[in-house]
DNA sequence: TATCATGATGCACAATTCTACATCGTCCAG
DNA sequence: CTGGACGATGTAGAATTGTGCATCATGATA
């Protein structure tokens, strides 16, 4: 296929697992099949232009034809305002919830361990910020940490863990775009670097 | 075929038109069959990823995934830079040139009338700016008007008809945007109002 | 009138998508 | 380790595009 098509699937790709959905969540949405799905954001196949449309109004997608001189222009105002998607949804979300759940457990558990509840209070704390846009990695990370901690034997060295983690995803909090908890500010159109897809 | 598809169907005939390209000239630059071209333009066949993309970068154009909630704003930005195209290149192109040789061969045909002469420099004077944005018609017109004069017995109305069809061209330029000869100026986002693909 | 360019359409055949269903390997969770 | 979710892949058959070639109708031109 063409480098094009490649870019699009990938696109289309991006978009979904951006919005948290599997496969077979969109082919319900889309109306097309999952193996198909998996055909096209593969690439293996030339889609007909009616699947790709079918797949990216399910996204909140449209196709649409941009003058070559206009790309640049297009490219960045696509970054501003579609580069996160929906804050409230994602891949992240379950991680999150998960890792708030194991730690309000934690808490109840071992309400003398204070590192924990420190834990808490600065996780709270950031999860009014941009978490879902961390990638799950790092999260998955963290609450693995997290539940170690459930394991006496290991209660120390997890904690550390847990706290590095934590850390860790403080930093990548630290040199992002930082957007405020609620409403969409206009965000400077020079701060923008990234430039996937 | 669906809604979004005859969208994109319309959008590329309108560049190729635009460009002055009939559909075998686009076939044989993006590699498709001038049947299918027809086919695809019309809208009676869902086309493939890789054929659009053909005829798109034939076109100088480009097919992107746009967020829904940008769509308005790529939209406006595609009207600034996508809006008139190539100024060399046009369908009116073809018309604008045969009008200034129609128009010298009448110069030199007829020294003595010089109301020609009134035309041949208020359209050299023209052509400078906006010409080939205007109708293909009113340039037809203008044009047809021009070679009745060669007829003696029409060369008085057909005088007149020609200062007419230039100052309809006149008029057309007059409340145009008016872009300076050369280096495209800024041109503020307000001054938008058109509103096709 | 005759010619030419343009766009639309028909037809047969090859090529490929699309569908439906099944299945497989992997990762993760209970 | 058993089960579930997920993505990838296979297969057979139906549906449709794509191609090549021919043709036609129209509008403009000489």
């Amino acid at each position: 296929m063409s480098y094009a098509t490649q870019v699009i699937a990938a696109s289309l790709r991006a978009a979904r697992t951006a919005k948290g959905l599997s496969q077979r969540d969109l082919s319900a949405l889309a109306g097309i099949p999952q193996a198909q799905i998996s055909r096209i954001e593969a690439g293996t196949v030339d889609p007909r232009v009616t699947s790709l449309i079918a797949m990216a109004n399910a996204l909140d997608l449209e196709l649409t034809l941009v003058p070559r001189k206009a790309v640049p222009a297009v490219k960045s105002i696509v970054r501003q305002s579609g580069g996160q998607a929906d804050p409230t949804r994602g891949p992240s979300q379950k991680e999150i919830t998960r890792i708030a759940e194991t730690l309000s457990r934690l808490q109840v558990a071992m309400p003398n361990l204070d590192g924990v509840m420190r834990l808490q209070k600065t996780f709270a704390d950031l999860q009014r910020f941009q978490l879902p846009t961390i990638e799950p990695e790092t999260l998955r990370a963290l609450r693995k940490a997290l539940e170690r901690i459930e394991v006496p034997s290991f209660q120390i060295e997890a904690l550390t863990r847990s706290q590095d983690a934590m850390q860790k995803l403080r930093n990548q909090l630290a040199h992002q775009p930082f957007v405020p908890p609620e409403d969409a500010s206009p965000r400077p159109a020079y701060s923008l670097d990234e430039d996937d897809a």
